[in-house]
RNA sequence: CGGAGCGUAGCGCAGCCCGGUAGCGCACUACCUUGGGGUGGUAGGGGUCGCGGGUUCAAAUCCCGCCGCUCCGACCA
């Protein structure tokens, strides 16, 4: 293409409202033009972007044997009442005015619904069913350019399998062309552990991308391999025990001490001894919860511990009502109403404990758990934080941002069930159909790609999905010798089958030119001017490393190609 | 949904406190100039000052309401 007709519209000024490396790129590149907030224009570059990962992705799941589909965005609102997904969604899902339809935010539902109409047999399966599709969320508060927006591509797939083995099959495979994608994409990744929420299923993993802009924290230790979404992540952190003298519970007056570090700094007290506890509604119903010490309650935790979609701290009128007495001042004994009560493993059947006495100024201490708490259940519920050992073999946890990808998800039947999905077994029993969901964002590959690879000048693309592979640059292509070379360079390239973007704009000083060049960042940049022509030669830039190297101009097409092999495996 | 900030030319901003001719840089158009890192010049075009209401002789500016956008937090199956 060239620049003269082709619309790319660069900003030399930096947009005030984008904060990400990334997003200020895209705007800058004239790859994207936002519209509203979270929903974006792909200009012509950047679509050429999107398409490469597109098929990228493409090619990597007709590998392991997916068939792609393309199903509606626009779904009758009655299909999603039947998993109870319209109230689980609630304003997130995003709901048709004059009709009664929803705009899908994932279609597991969708490919339920035609599997159960059509998969009747063990014998029709395995199936691996995939689509890349514009997906629509209601996001509460969109963020970081394309990375969450209300709108965004999606490649979503799903298996269907007959056994368990069989989905464990599937979700490797799908692992597998996840790995591939992201490596052909150039990006650097790491999988973690992650959470299945509220929606069931047996186990899941998330790509990530390390970044300071990541709304996931990550904790992992590279020597142990041991990696995790804080929503998942544990640690080696040792539990408090039991003391051997073990006097009754004894209330003592606390008049100044709200929290745990001032009881810890007025009394004495370790801190590992004190429970903190806190109150949680679980869909409707409340719990109180010990912690240790400082520890933070991981709320995914608590969600799935306690088998619930929602969780949600309890406001203070209601911890006064349940109570008796204000945050800082709650504990197992003396409660105004009977709670049910759990409590983190790491104080497990601890005794010699520190809580509050549900009312305000008072604790007690000497505390056992087991004697003078109603605790039902123990459960792995802390944040783990930065530096506590790793569950593998104790070496320090690092905790980072991290911005996910991917997501492998066996499902198993939730779905199926809901639904009525089911086949015959070889033994002619009815059984539901085992699933497993896997999504990836397209818009976030590119945008992590250009986080990972950007410079003060701009974009550095990897081959594999640069928009186009080359730039010819016409220094001053007012001369007829400029002119003659690089329109030849044009064509060559081309026929030699590479995409190639032509900067034959005139009247611009070769310095804007080579700002515009390294802004849009394709891998090579081979410069026709003057000076060089003159002897026969041209220059090609390397935007990756700013090597230039002068050759004669016959050698451009094969240096291009041996350049671009070499950049591939960077 | 809580907290903060911002809406003035395509982009980035000043003007607002203290009411009285709407301004600057970039971009755009024409011509000249320059030609290896966003050249320099001359002359131009482009604005219901987010929307609605109020106060006033007079509102971008003061008051009220709404809408939009961004950031922090909550949420994110």
């Amino acid at each position: 293409m060239r620049l003269t007709t082709y619309f790319v519209p660069t900003l030399k000024e930096i947009p005030a409202d984008a904060q990400m490396p990334s997003h200020r790129l895209m705007l800058r590149a004239g790859m994207i033009r936002p519209l509203s907030a979270g929903i974006y224009s792909l200009l012509p570059l950047g679509w050429r972007v999107w398409r490469k990962v597109i098929e990228i992705i493409r090619e990597e799941m007709d590998r392991i044997g997916g068939q792609e589909f393309h199903l509606p965005a626009l779904n009758p609102r009655e299909l999603w009442e039947e998993t109870g997904r319209v109230a689980a969604f609630g304003d997130t899902m995003f709901h048709i005015k004059n009709r009664d339809y929803v705009l899908a935010p994932t279609h597991e539902e969708i490919i339920t619904s035609i599997a159960r109409g059509s998969v009747r047999s063990y014998k029709d399966m395995p199936q691996i069913w995939y689509q890349i599709q514009t997906k629509f969320r209601n996001e509460p508060r969109p963020r970081s350019g394309v990375v969450r927006g209300r709108q965004f591509t999606m490649k979503d797939s799903y298996s269907l399998d007959g056994s368990w083995e069989g989905l464990d099959e599937s979700y490797r495979k799908h692992h597998e062309a996840y790995c591939r994608i992201y490596d052909r994409c150039g990006l650097k990744y790491f999988v973690v552990g992650a959470s299945s929420g509220a929606m069931g299923g047996s186990g899941s993993e998330e790509f990530m991308v390390e970044s300071d802009a990541g709304e996931d924290l990550c904790a992992f230790n590279l020597e142990s391999g041991y990696a995790a979404n804080i929503e998942v992540a544990t640690s080696a952190v040792p539990p408090v025990g039991r003391l051997e003298a073990n006097p009754p519970a004894e209330k003592f007056a606390t008049p100044f001490a709200k929290s745990i570090d001032d009881l810890v700094e007025q009394f004495g007290i370790e801190e590992t001894r004190c429970a903190k506890s806190l109150v949680y509604f679980a869909d409707e119903t409340p719990y109180l919860i010990f912690m240790c010490g400082n520890d933070q309650l991981n709320e995914a935790k608590l969600q799935s511990a306690l088998g619930v979609s929602h969780v949600r701290p309890a406001r203070d009128e209601e911890l006064a009502e349940l109570t008796g007495a204000d945050a800082g001042s709650i504990g197992p004994i003396n409660l105004k109403t009977p709670l049910p009560q759990i409590a983190d493993r790491r104080i497990a059947h601890a005794n010699g404990m520190v809580s509050g006495a549900n009312e305000n100024g008072f604790h007690y201490r000497n505390i056992d758990l087991d004697r003078d708490a109603a605790i039902t259940a123990y459960h792995d519920l802390r944040m783990v934080e930065e530096g506590e050992p790793d569950p593998l073999g104790g070496r320090p946890l690092r905790v980072k941002r991290a911005i996910e990808v991917g997501h492998v998800f066996k499902l198993g039947t939730k779905y199926s069930e809901a639904m009525g999905a089911t086949f015959l077994d070889a033994q002619g029993r009815e059984q539901p159909i085992i699933m497993g969901s896997y999504g990836i964002g397209v818009e976030r590959i590119v945008a992590c790609h250009i986080e990972q690879r950007h410079d003060d000048d701009g974009i550095i693309w990897h081959p594999n999905i640069a928009p186009f592979h080359v730039q010819v640059t016409a220094l001053k292509i007012e001369s007829p010798l400029v002119r003659e070379s690089s329109e030849r360079l044009y064509t060559d390239l081309r026929e030699a089958g590479f995409e190639v973007l032509f900067d034959d704009r005139a009247g611009l000083n070769p310095g804007f030119k080579f700002k515009d060049a390294d802004l849009l960042g394709l891998p090579l940049n081979v410069i026709a001017g003057e000076k060089n022509l003159k002897n026969g030669n041209i220059e090609i830039k390397i935007r990756a490393t700013g090597e230039r190297r002068i050759l004669p101009i016959g050698e451009a097409v094969e240096a291009c190609a041996a350049l671009l092999d070499e950049l591939r495996k960077t």
